[in-house]
DNA sequence: GTTCCGTGGTTCAAATTTGAACCACCCTGC
DNA sequence: GCAGGGTGGTTCAAATTTGAACCACGGAAC
């Protein structure tokens, strides 16, 4: 080896897509954090939670298990859960085979809430995002954050080792 | 008009597109701000900060130029700014034509701090997204992402009205 | 020169996030 | 049965973010 050579820097195009994503990233989520808050008052996380919840064939989800789904930590996910719970929209309940698990469980309350909810949060991420962009950009673009997201939920191996 | 009609939910590839952008948003985010804070002992935005302050010929922004050129709120600019006052990064200086104007000015070792973390940064970022692409997908992406950011930048019109 | 409104920044309290303890419980090996 | 190590969740304090309230100044109208 080495030791370190000049680094490479960005080029322009590269620059443009970097922060095009920093900007893009930060705008369309002040947007949708924005419509939740205002229309349905929840925040994304607790949006998220409601969907993640609903997703599921009994409306239950371990607490681990949500916070894995969420990519949040375990701890921010004891804070909005209890916010939700607070609300009435989400219920706990202990898991009868480990006495440590925990389950959140959507109440009838926070399905309804999301069921109200889901109309105006769709509509503000075609909005922002999806209705913006042609289809084949839709594609790419999900093909591209794919490829990303995929390689850095894997505990990533560097390119150059 | 017909009231709300039923919503246009979003297709299988709408649905994938948009929580690839949330999850690419967040796992990204988490890297480069944790490569920021052990490497280099700055948040992203402190870098940020840095980086614009660096860019401008003799290193100095308003606070509001700032704030509006980092998507941020002026509240929360104030604090970052302070923490990177703290740290002797940054000095405030007050404006000789316009007394409610303050500058941010880098320092001297502001500067030097920014030049000891850029490399291991762009490191970061070419890891995380920029050499994860082909060249072809950067380019897509840089554009899908910047008409998105464009549209939010202005005060949009709905397409719909 | 004096209102009056808009701009530039800061301050404040409240909400949220983070990560490091911490506790209780499960499981394996002995 | 019992010691260890690992997992599941919560708690706690500290850092950050948010938005509203506030203060001071600049600029235009009169």
């Amino acid at each position: 080896m080495d030791g370190m050579r000049e680094p490479r820097w960005l080029n322009d195009e590269e620059k443009h897509a970097w922060y095009a994503f920093l900007t893009a990233g930060a705008l369309v989520n002040r947007q949708i954090e924005q419509q939740l808050k205002t229309d349905a008052g929840l925040s994304h996380p607790q949006y998220e939670i409601l969907v993640r919840l609903a997703d599921t064939p009994d409306g239950s989800l371990r607490m681990t298990d949500l916070a894995n789904a969420l990519l949040t930590t375990k701890s921010g996910l004891t804070y909005q859960v209890g916010q939700l719970e607070k609300l009435g929209l989400v219920a706990r309940r202990g898991c009868p085979t480990d006495d440590r698990s925990v389950f959140a469980v959507l109440t009838d309350a926070g399905r309804e809430r999301l069921g109200g909810a889901a109309p105006g949060h769709v509509a503000a991420v075609r909005d922002a995002l999806v209705d913006v962009l042609t289809p084949a950009q839709l594609a790419c673009l999900a093909d591209a954050l794919g490829t990303v997201a995929r390689r850095l939920q894997s505990p990533g191996q560097s390119p150059g080792t």
